[in-house]
DNA sequence: CTGAAAGCGCTTACAG
DNA sequence: CTGAAAGCGCTTACAG
């Protein structure tokens, strides 16, 4: 009886949330009342939108963010998809939308893939099942987006692209800087450049080398195909096949890589060799990362400005929800080389030039000499 | 009259979702039975499953999360709030807990702070209204771990604590292995040796600092207080107080560094005076970065392994959430150093080292050397 | 074994 | 200006 008689504690932080019915209680007024008061939609009297944003405030009350997007049918949250965060071009991707994504009181729920298409579905699914307003993704194939059009969820495909024009794009202009790199080596006397690029084949990889032989072709030197080596994944297999490369009898004079770690490879395969660079191998890559700048001599890189990337890709995937029914669009952001130490004009190149070209010609005709020979 | 009698067009993908009362009434059931079918639980007849099975693939229904959340009162998401994405440590981090999360069906919120700790709390609250089942961050002030702690919602503080014990941890044992670093460079015979640490002053820092600190008394070896400097953020700041460290009269012979950034800062100053590393200048630090072993000579470093402390640190975070009233829990990492070409005796060690130990001596000792002072 | 009903937390017409 | 009611999509006792 005593105990019945006993008025039931009420734990000071109660373990169940406080609802907005707590709040109304606490103020004193309906919850319809207090949900105008709090989110400022319709009228509200004198004194009370205080009172109840007071009320809030004491219990420590958040809105339930599931029960808002079920009642308004709106999502405030925006999947990511990449690759591998720790591959810094991807973060760079991910770091950029989240900036943008915190700006707009949006939140990024963040997957990365395990390489899988069948992995990357799954995520995508949760993503679904999470109601995002919208997808970014560096796709690894193009099941992910086909998944998510016939789910009607926005997409926007970063850095590559497996839609075929069916959704939004932001990447890299990479056919005119691999164009430029080329140019630029060319134009130093190099005739045997190799060129590099990812085994996975990914659209940003098939844009360089088009445009590298677009180059070679506009220069009048013919491509070898042997010199054209798909690697992968990860830096000890393009270390390998940059050891074959640089080891063989038709080895290149100069190299152009398509990513951070294939450029680790190749200068990794050349401190094996003790191959001076620039004055026995040139290398120029894609991908500018921090090391790259610290070595000695520093390598001469186009940056892919992942940040900016990210940032642009949720400008138009918010641009894309506005408007749904528009044509997709593919944005091509122009990427900025950093010209360093890492090239020259090929080892002997005032014998090997012969009738051609002399070294000071060529050194006078800058970057773009190779376009001079059209 | 004729329009009326036309049977409404059904789109083929109708621009509303698929929800359980479609699946339902495809397959001819109610929603309870559908729902049943579907999740596994409960009594449902021979051949029905299927049936409901087939009426979800068929109209690509995927369960809305925030209404099965609303009703079962369970969060299938964890937040992570990381200071900066575009530090690999931190993407690293981050990696670990999205692996860890795919495979257990886990959404991964991410944030990543502009530093402020009001930005912190906004996205603190921007998780709780999502009701994440837990938040896993790195923290910049106390304030965020509070406001989750009162909102009830389990904390795992990664890589360096606020709580002040109030909540999980997951750190690397930086104390022993700052003492380890500075033991190897003691037993070189290094006497002078500085140590950068960030301005933040984050309790990582702090601990290393101790470890440091307690090493070189072990040793008998006095810290000049002048040689222990706090700088950032960012590399320019870094490689700015490096430079006036060295080019001062009474620089040091070796640097401990406690982060890439800080590394990265050292070596630039050390080739802008054209100091030769390790002959004329010691480095070690901590945060194995990729350019580490690029450059040449390869810098010695603490690696901490970022993706186990996010893999551990979500396993804690469950844990915390099976067993809410536990008493927290601080997992601490053993640091595994990269011994590399970055340290060696200091310059004039013959000379200097006078009556105290000869350069042979030292070399003999190996890396604790320092201990056999006591 | 199945389905009608209740209810998770919220917001929004709508009647007063 | 306010509050009762309906309803977002889902699941789970519970009655049949």
């Amino acid at each position: 009886m005593a105990d019945a008689a006993q008025p039931v504690r009420r734990p000071e932080r109660p373990l169940r949330r406080a609802t907005i019915k707590d709040v109304a209680d606490a103020a004193g007024v309906s919850r319809s009342t207090a949900s105008r008061a709090l989110n400022g939609r319709g009228y509200v009297g004198l004194g009370i939108r205080e009172r109840v944003q007071a009320a809030a405030e004491t219990l420590g009350y958040v809105p339930d963010d599931m029960a808002r997007h079920l009642k308004e049918r709106v999502s405030r949250s925006v999947g990511v998809l990449v690759s591998d965060l720790r591959t810094p071009f991807y973060a760079d991707v991910a770091a950029g939308i989240s900036t943008g994504a915190r700006r707009r009181g949006l939140a990024m729920v963040l997957g990365d893939g395990s390489g899988s298409a069948v992995d990357e579905v799954e995520t995508a699914r949760r993503f679904v099942a999470l109601r995002v307003a919208g997808v970014i993704l560096t796709p690894v194939s193009a099941q992910v987006t086909t998944f998510l059009a016939r789910q009607r969820v926005p997409v926007v495909e970063v850095d590559r692209h497996f839609g075929g024009g069916s959704c939004d794009v932001v990447v890299v202009a990479g056919a005119a800087a691999a164009g430029e790199a080329a140019e630029h080596l060319l134009g130093l006397g190099h005739r045997r450049i190799a060129l590099l690029v990812d085994l996975a084949g990914w659209s940003a990889d098939q844009d360089r080398e088009a445009g590298f032989r677009q180059a070679c072709a506009t220069a009048g030197v013919p491509v070898d195909d042997s010199l054209v080596v798909r690697c992968g994944p990860g830096v000890a297999a393009a270390r390998d096949r940059a050891l074959e490369l640089l080891r063989g009898p038709g080895a290149p004079t100069a190299v152009l890589t398509t990513a951070a770690w294939l450029a680790e490879g190749v200068w990794r395969a050349a401190t094996d060799l003790r191959l001076r660079i620039p004055d026995e191998l040139s290398l120029v890559t894609f991908d500018d990362a921090p090391w790259m700048s610290l070595v000695t001599p520093a390598v001469t890189a186009v940056e892919q400005d992942g940040v900016r990337l990210g940032e642009i890709a949720l400008e138009r995937l918010l641009g894309r929800i506005e408007a749904p029914a528009e044509p997709p669009q593919t944005v091509a952001l122009t990427a900025r080389t950093h010209h360093r130490g890492s090239t020259a004009a090929p080892p002997g190149a005032r014998a090997v030039a012969g009738g051609r070209r002399s070294v000071n010609a060529v050194s006078h005709m800058g970057a773009h000499a190779g376009q001079t020979g059209v």
